[in-house]
Formats: structure tokens, C-alpha cells, sequence
DNA sequence: CTGAAAGCGCTAACAT
DNA sequence: ATGTTAGCGCTTTCAG
């Protein structure tokens, strides 16, 4: 099968030769631009599958379109990205563009060099997941390239955004415990750096929710935040600390589900059930429905959250430029792994 | 901070300009080619600076190296694969390149596409986790680049391979049942288009060697094969029928753990529990020593794997022409997801 | 050690 | 509807 053989040193030189074509013809039809007539079309793509010609991305790069949609995702070891991918691989499949995904590595979480390394590639669109990188450098980079960023709150000019309602979110789970009875509960959440109070970051958003609910029903005295660093193993121990240490904590809400996954794993090896202290994460990743985990949580639809993304996307490549937010509605999923308090 | 700068249509041109030499003496410094002198190092690293200056990669790439490595992969949604990818990230981290990865299109799960896709944008080398494609194209595709095929068997001439021991592992893993007392040990694996015998894919090589180890064993008679759609939720669905049909086994062997999974929520749905079934995985994914999962597998090192690939394409690139195969080593992990028979 | 000039394969005007 | 031509930004001989 022709289109099977990897690419030679083929050119659309070559291809306009083998159909008796102009070069200019051939790229018409690779780009389905009209102004070609059907026996030309028949021709060249004939032509083209003889020959096994496969287009130059970067000299089409220097011209025009690369084709190529880029996404930043900072960590794939947290199973809810792999989710949002799928969306968006879903949503762009049908669409002349591949997908390419640029890893931010662990040294550059922000995704600063993730990002312009797509953009350096000439992607035609961007889609990133970097809560840190700044507002300011975003509408610069907008101004060059469209840009749908996720999981982002902030109100941008330039560039579109999809997140989902973590306020809305945090408030089910919260609710939801304190329905139970629970009153000292405690929040997981990461570094400080990255829940910065109106950055809009969604963990500083369940942070903030986290402490009104617990002021709302009259729990100030129980508020305590404990932060963690990234990773199923670290809030295993950061949790082994706090259910061991003085003043156990009933309830454990953690800002999302891999470090709940971590404090469950800490409340089995400190020889404690769900029966004295809950878990409640955030994602609904799948491993959460699984018997053994039963993990309540709040689940926002990656996937199409993911596709979202790309339709945004699409639609700001082929030209729209008031900028969109799409705000998508959590909902709270309950298991097992919550409980009344003791 | 210049470098945090979204690129402008800054060019190789205006930095010559701001520095005052020509556009080959900025070219010969940031590929640090030698014959510069320290001067004019200096010069052009502050103008690109000032500047803000980022090389295209197209343009890079119509004559020389693109800097990027690229990275196929077929389901990001079984996380194993991630912690491949973290491998490589780590291994390529310090190097000058860029890796980007091709995510296989559900509707292409060969991975065909996706490496195409790569080697269009001109990537300097592939690494690519596709057990179905054919030797032959990746020879001719080999021939053109670099490439590094993750899992794969076969003996190859013009690429180099890295696998783990798949005959050992499932030796380990069958052993490990058949020493705890069961005889009815089913295989629950994928459709029967991946497990070609012969083909050297690794779930292909897993039941060939269930069935020896079965036979070797003496239990012929028992040998069953039961095939899954890929995911999760199939397996869950294809393990339920096999519980509750006649004849339940007493343990299963999946082809891998994310189907594992799927079994051991399917023997909890039927109210069963590990003692009434033993389940064993393959992979050793992260959540397989969650409390509530404690799935005995086989661990096949995903990071060190994805590490070796890199460096031996680094290699490659480099100039090696010598294939090389490595053949990783696994490691049965025994959890309480297997017990005697009742 | 440094600069001038020739393309790499393609697209986008512009002709015809 | 089709062909001609001028670059896109870079690397790479080849001179100086």
C-alpha cells in the first residue's frame, strides 16, 4: 500500500512532474482550495499515491499553516489529563489538524518553555493547561497565535477559556460532609505558590471555597490547611502526619483525586477505615469508581471539558476573536469513602 | 524577563543586525557550531537576549535538525504509559531537544498516522510504542530516521528495540498462581488481531506462554482464553460473564492491569471477593499498591524503559549504526489480590 | 574566524 | 482553470 511507505525524498516537484501539473496546482488540491477542476484533482492525487508523496510540514510552516494544534499539559502521570486529551483528540480527529502534546517537564512545571516550544514548531493553535503562567504573557502570546487555555478563571481579551465551576464543585463536597456531621475537616491542597488568593487557579479557588464554607457554618475554629507536594506519594505522607499526629481530622477534603488516593493509602496503613475518616477528592478520575477505592468526589467531564477546548479552538483559527469562557458544571459523585464521623 | 517573551517576528536577520555581524555567525553560535570566537558569542547571545529572539524550527528544518524527538503513543489512558514518557522526559530533559508526543487516534490504533505525523514535521528522531505496525515499513521508515520501538521483540537491522522479558514475567506470574494451589487459571487478553503468535507483541508472547507454562504444568485441560475489548469497562464486562457462567475459574491472569482492574470490580459486583478469585496484572501501574486495589503483577520498570529508549536514540542520532536490543528484566509483586483457592 | 550567496519545499500573489 | 515567480528563515558551502 503506497501511502503506507514512509516518506522518500519526494517533492511536489516531483508529483507535478509525475501528473504534468504546475506545483502551484498540486498544492491547490493538498489544500482543497477550489479553483481546480476534477480531472486535475483525479490526476494529482493519483500522482500522489504512486509516488507516496507526503507533504514537507516545514516548508509548508514557512508559508502558511502547519496543520499542527499543539497541547501543553503539565503532568500526564495525573490520570484526569489523559482524560481531557481524549476530548480533544476526539473533537480534532475529524479536522485536517494533528494533535501534539508537549510535556512540561517536572523543572518548568509553569509550562512557559512547553508552550513556546509549540508555538516555536508553528502550531496553528494552542491549548494549554498551565494555571501559573501569567495573564500577560498569555494575551502576548494570544496576539500571535490562537489559544484556549483550560481550567483557567480569569478574563481574558484575547484568548478563550474553558473551567469548570470550582467554586460550585467545592461547595457540593463541603456540603456534603457537613450534611454527614463532619466538622473537623481538614483541606489537602499543594504549595502555596499555586493557590495564590484570585489567581484564579482552581486549587486556589477550592482553597478559598474551602475556608467560606467552613466560616458559613460556623466551623472557623476547625479551618485547617495542609499542603502537600505533588503526587500520590507525598500526600500519603503529608496524610500519615496529619492522622497521626494530635487533633485527627474526621474528614480530609483534598483538592483533587490523586492526592486523595494518597490519603487513603495513609488512613489503611495507620490501621484506620473509612468509618473514621472520610476522603473526598475532586475529578472523578476513573480508578475512583473502582470497589477497592469507592472515592467520593466531584466529577468534572474531562473529556468534554477536552473537546470543549478544540471546538474553541477551531473556531477561533477560522476567525473568530471575541474571546469565550466556558464555564462546565461539576457534579459531585458519592462512594464509600465517606462516611458520618465516628 | 526577555526569554518569557512570546516570539515576535523576530529573525535571525534582525539579531545579526543588533549584533553587527552576519546572519551565519548568529546561525554558528546558537547551534554552538565551533569556530566562533568568545567575543562574538558573547555579542550575539546578548542581541538574541535583547531581542527576544527564538529560531523558527520550520525554517530550521528545511535544512538541518528540527531539535525535536517525537514520541508515538497508543492510550495515554492506561497509565502505564505515562510513566514511559516520564522516562524519556527525564533522559531527554537535559539534552537540546524537544519532545513532543503523537497521541494514536482511537481510529488508528496501529499508530501508522501518528509516526507519519511525526516524521512530516521532520522530527530528528521517533520513539514509538506500536506492536502492530510491520518490520518492514519500520525498516524503510529507519532508513530515513532515527527510531526506537518501545515493546517490541523482533530483531531488527535498522532500529533498535527495547522490551521487558515478556516470557519471564508471565512465567513468574504463572508460577507464582500455580504454586498457590490453583488449576483453573484463565487468561483474559485482547482480540486475537494483537496476539498474532509470533508477531513478538507482548500480549502475543503473555499467552503463548501462559499456554506452555499450562501445559508444562500439566493443566491442558484447563487452558482458557478469554478475549476483551481494550479498557476498563470491557473487561469488567467480559469478566462478569466468566464469573457467572459455569465453571468459574479460581484465578485470572490479565493480559495487563488496566483489564485487571476491570476483573477485580467485576468479582465485586458479582460479591465475590479474592479469596473466592485470585486476579494477577502486568505492568505494576502506581494505583496497583493502593490499599483497596493491592493487585499482585509484574513490574516492568515503565521510566527505565522510556530512559533507555531515549538514550539509545540519543545514541542513534549521534551517529550509532549498530542496532541495539535491550531487554528489561520484570518482577512479580505479590499483593493480596491472590490467594489459594477456596 | 567571519561574511556572501545559494537554496531547502512550499504557498500566495500575480499572470495567463 | 492553470502556470510563473518571489520569497518565508534558516544552514551550509565556499571565499575572503
Amino acid at each position: 500500500m503506497a501511502s503506507r511507505t514512509p516518506a522518500g525524498p519526494v517533492t511536489m516537484e516531483d508529483v507535478a512532474r509525475e501528473a504534468g501539473v504546475s506545483r502551484a496546482a498540486v498544492s491547490k488540491v493538498i489544500r482543497d482550495a477550489h479553483g481546480v477542476s476534477a480531472a486535475m484533482r483525479e490526476r494529482v492525487t493519483t500522482a500522489i499515491a504512486t509516488l507516496g508523496y507526503r507533504p514537507n510540514v516545514s516548508a509548508r510552516g514557512m508559508r502558511g499553516a502547519t496543520y499542527t494544534l499543539g497541547i501543553e499539559i503539565p503532568e500526564l502521570a495525573n490520570p484526569f489529563f489523559p482524560r481531557l486529551l481524549a476530548g480533544v483528540t476526539a473533537a480534532v480527529s475529524a479536522s485536517p489538524y494533528q494533535l501534539i502534546v508537549a510535556p512540561a517537564d517536572p523543572a518548568n512545571v509553569e509550562g512557559y518553555r512547553a508552550i513556546q516550544a509549540l508555538v516555536d514548531r508553528q502550531v496553528d493553535g494552542v491549548i494549554a493547561v498551565s494555571p501559573l503562567v501569567e495573564p500577560a504573557w498569555l494575551e502576548a502570546l494570544a496576539a500571535t497565535v490562537p489559544v484556549v487555555m483550560l481550567g483557567r478563571h480569569d478574563r481574558a481579551s484575547g484568548y478563550d477559556t474553558v473551567a469548570n465551576d470550582d467554586e460550585a464543585g467545592t461547595r457540593q463536597a463541603m456540603r456534603h460532609l457537613i450534611d454527614l456531621g463532619h466538622r473537623d475537616i481538614a483541606h489537602l491542597t499543594c504549595e502555596e505558590t499555586k493557590t495564590v488568593p484570585g489567581s484564579g487557579v482552581p486549587q486556589a479557588i477550592r482553597l478559598e471555597t474551602y475556608r467560606e464554607v467552613m466560616r458559613e457554618s460556623g466551623l472557623d475554629a476547625h479551618i485547617r490547611v495542609v499542603r502537600t507536594p505533588t503526587g500520590e506519594a507525598g500526600a500519603c505522607r503529608t496524610a500519615t502526619r496529619l492522622l497521626t499526629g494530635p487533633e485527627r481530622p474526621t474528614a480530609i477534603f483534598a483538592s483533587h483525586d490523586e492526592p486523595a488516593l494518597g490519603v487513603q493509602r495513609a488512613i489503611a496503613e495507620a490501621g484506620l477505615t473509612p468509618m473514621d475518616v472520610s476522603v473526598v477528592g475532586y475529578d472523578d478520575i476513573e480508578i475512583a469508581r473502582h470497589p477497592g477505592v469507592s472515592l467520593t468526589t466531584v466529577n468534572q467531564d474531562g473529556e468534554r471539558i477536552g473537546r470543549l477546548a478544540a471546538e474553541l479552538l477551531l473556531e477561533r483559527i477560522a476567525g473568530r476573536t471575541e474571546p469565550r469562557q466556558e464555564i462546565v458544571r461539576p457534579e459531585l459523585v458519592v462512594r464509600s469513602s465517606t462516611r458520618p464521623p465516628p
